[in-house]
RNA sequence: GUGGUUGUAGCUCAGCUGGUUAGAGCGCUUGAUUGUGGUUCAAGAGGUCGCCGGUUCGAAACCGGUCUUCCACCCCA
C-alpha cells in the first residue's frame, strides 16, 4: 500500500475513455476555431518568470507554478537575504522560470516578440495546458487545459460578435443546450464606478459586484461599504439590483444611469452595437444576456468581457470567457494593438457533458475483429488476414498469446471487439475463417472476400 | 493562504462506547467446459486498515503530525 505511487494534489491520469472523451471536445472546438479562420500556434509550457510574474495580480503571483534553477542556485542568496528570510525576494534569486498560468500572456508575448513575421490582424487559436497552485476543488485542477482564439490588430465589434458565434457553435455541436453567454463592457463598469465617485475603488468594486448571485444584494452592499465605498455611492447602485428585464431594456436603464459618464456611455454603445446584431443574426441553443454584475476576471480587459455559463441544473462555476484588452501587448512594449479572445475550459465542459449524460456512445474506437491465436502456423494465417484488412482501413488485431481460446474470447468480449475470428487447422485447409458475432452468438465459416466485405459493411 | 472533510482487498463500501483470526458485493485466478466469451455453479488468491509518532495490558477505531480526497472561502477556467 505504501509503495503504491502517486501523482501529485490536483492532477490527474485519463484512461482511453476520457482521452477519447476530451479529443472529441477538442476536435470540436479546434473545428469551430478553424472554421472561423483562425490557425494554431503553441508556445513553450514554461516563460521566463518576469514574463509572467505582476500580469495577473497579487493573486495570481502566488499561484503560479516556479521552476527552481538548475545547479547549486542556493549559491546566489546572499546570508543577509537568507537570514531575512523573505520568500518572495529570494524567490526571484533562486527561481527564473515558472509554468504558464494560461494562454494569452504568452501569446501577447508571442505577438510582441514575432510582430514582423505577423500579418495583422492576427487570428489565432491555442490549445494547451495551463497549470496554477491552487487548492483543487470541484472543477478546478492544478493542471488543466484551456482552448483559446484571439485577434489581435483589429478594434472591430465584429471580432466580439463573431466569438459569440463560435461559442453558439461549439455548444450546439456538443449537445449542450441551454448555456449563456453572459456579456458585459468594462467601460460600463468604469462608467458606474465614475458616476457614483467611487472611480479609484474600480478593482473592489468589481470583485464585490461579481459576487451578487453567490452573496445576495445585501451581501455585495456589506462588502463593498468594508472596502470603503461609501454608503451614498452604494445607494446611487439600486438600479443595478433590480436589473430583470430584457437586453434592450437593461441597456436603457444603464443609459440613463450613465447618462454623465462619457466612457460608460460608450461602453453602452458597444453592448448594443453587439446584441443587436446577434439578435439579428440568431443563436442556435445558447442565449446572450447582458449582465452587469460580470466582472470576473483578469484587470487587462478594456471593453467587452464574457462568461459562459453552464445550463442551470448542473452546478458548476463557468465553462468559457473572454474579453477584449485594448492594450494586452504594451507590457511587452507594442502599443495601439488591440486584442479580444475567448476560452474554453476543457475540463469543466468534460464534467459537465459527463454529468448530463451527452458524451455520444461512439466515442471510444476499438477493433472490429479479434483473430484468435491457435499457434505459430495459424496465426500467420490469421496475421496475414489482418494485414489485408488493415490496408482497407478496417481495425484487426490478433490476441498476441496463443493462450486459451476462453481468455481470449473475454478478452474480445471486455474489450467490446464485436467480431472475433477463428482459423485453426480445420479453417486453413479448407482457405476459410470462422466468423462470430460477439453479440448474437452466431457464427459461420466464410471466405476472406466475404470476411472483408462484412467487416468493412459493419 | 483560511476552515471543514475523506483514506479499510484491484473497485465500491461495512466494521458497535478501544478487545482475540478485519468482512461483504463486484472484479480477479482456477475448475465444471482441452475450438467458444457474456449466464450459472464450485473452489481459491488478495489487506503491516494512507504514512509517522503518541496514549493503552491491548488501536482500523482515541490523540498529534504529515500526505491524499472532496467541499466552502479567497481567487479563478
Amino acid at each position: 500500500m505504501s509503495k503504491k505511487p502517486s501523482i501529485p494534489k490536483g492532477t490527474r491520469d485519463f484512461g482511453p475513455t476520457e482521452v477519447a472523451r476530451r479529443n472529441y471536445i477538442f476536435n470540436t472546438i479546434k473545428e469551430a476555431f478553424a472554421l472561423y479562420g483562425f490557425q494554431p500556434i503553441e508556445t513553450p509550457s514554461f516563460e521566463n518568470s518576469d514574463t509572467l510574474m505582476g500580469k495577473y495580480g497579487e493573486e495570481g503571483d502566488r499561484l503560479i507554478f516556479k521552476i527552481l534553477n538548475s545547479g547549486d542556485y542556493l549559491s546566489k542568496v546572499n546570508d543577509s537575504l537568507y537570514a531575512e528570510k523573505d520568500s518572495s525576494k529570494i524567490t526571484s534569486k533562486i527561481s527564473e522560470k515558472a509554468l504558464r498560468y494560461d494562454l494569452t500572456v504568452p501569446f501577447a508575448r508571442y505577438v510582441v516578440q514575432h510582430q514582423n513575421e505577423i500579418t495583422f490582424p492576427f487570428k489565432r487559436y491555442q490549445i494547451q495546458p495551463v497549470w496554477r497552485a491552487d487548492r483543487p476543488q470541484k472543477g478546478r485542477f492544478r493542471e488543466f487545459f484551456q482552448c483559446d482564439a484571439d485577434v489581435v490588430g483589429s478594434k472591430s465589434l465584429w471580432q466580439e460578435i463573431e466569438f459569440v458565434q463560435i461559442y453558439d457553435a461549439v455548444f450546439t455541436k456538443l449537445k449542450l443546450d441551454g448555456v449563456t453567454i453572459k456579456v458585459n463592457n468594462r467601460k460600463i463598469l468604469s462608467g458606474i464606478a465614475e458616476t457614483i465617485g467611487a472611480e479609484d475603488k474600480l478593482i473592489d468594486f468589481t470583485v464585490a459586484l461579481d459576487k451578487l448571485d453567490k452573496i445576495g444584494e445585501d451581501g455585495v452592499k456589506n462588502e463593498m461599504f468594508s472596502k470603503g465605498i461609501s454608503e451614498e455611492a452604494i445607494l446611487k447602485l439600486q438600479p443595478l439590483f433590480s436589473f430583470n428585464g430584457s437586453n434592450a431594456e437593461n441597456l436603457d436603464s444603464l443609459k440613463n444611469m450613465l447618462a454623465n459618464s462619457e466612457q460608460g456611455l460608450k461602453g453602452v454603445e458597444e453592448l448594443a452595437f453587439i446584441a443587436e446584431k446577434i439578435e439579428k443574426l440568431g443563436l442556435s441553443t445558447a442565449s446572450l444576456k447582458i449582465d452587469v454584475t460580470l466582472a470576473r476576471g483578469l484587470n487587462y480587459y478594456t471593453g467587452a468581457i464574457f462568461e459562459v455559463a453552464a445550463p442551470p441544473q448542473v452546478k458548476m462555476g463557468s465553462i468559457g470567457g473572454g474579453g477584449r484588452y485594448d492594450d494586452l501587448t504594451g507590457i511587452f512594449g507594442l502599443k495601439n494593438m488591440s486584442g479580444v479572445g475567448i476560452s474554453f475550459g476543457l475540463d469543466r465542459i468534460y464534467l459537465v457533458l459527463e454529468e448530463l449524460d451527452k458524451f455520444p456512445k461512439t466515442v471510444l474506437n476499438h477493433s472490429k475483429a479479434l483473430f484468435i491465436n491457435f499457434g505459430e502456423a495459424e496465426a500467420l494465417y490469421a496475421m496475414q488476414a489482418i494485414k489485408s484488412l488493415r490496408k482497407k482501413g478496417i481495425k484487426a488485431e490478433m490476441y498476441p498469446d496463443s493462450a486459451k481460446m476462453g481468455k481470449q474470447m473475454s478478452y474480445a468480449d471486455k474489450r467490446n471487439i464485436p467480431f472475433a475470428v477463428l482459423a485453426g487447422e480445420k479453417e486453413m485447409e479448407a482457405k476459410q475463417f470462422t466468423f462470430k458475432n460477439m453479440k448474437s452468438g452466431e457464427q459461420r465459416q466464410v471466405g476472406y472476400t466475404e470476411l472483408e466485405a462484412i467487416l468493412f459493411k459493419d
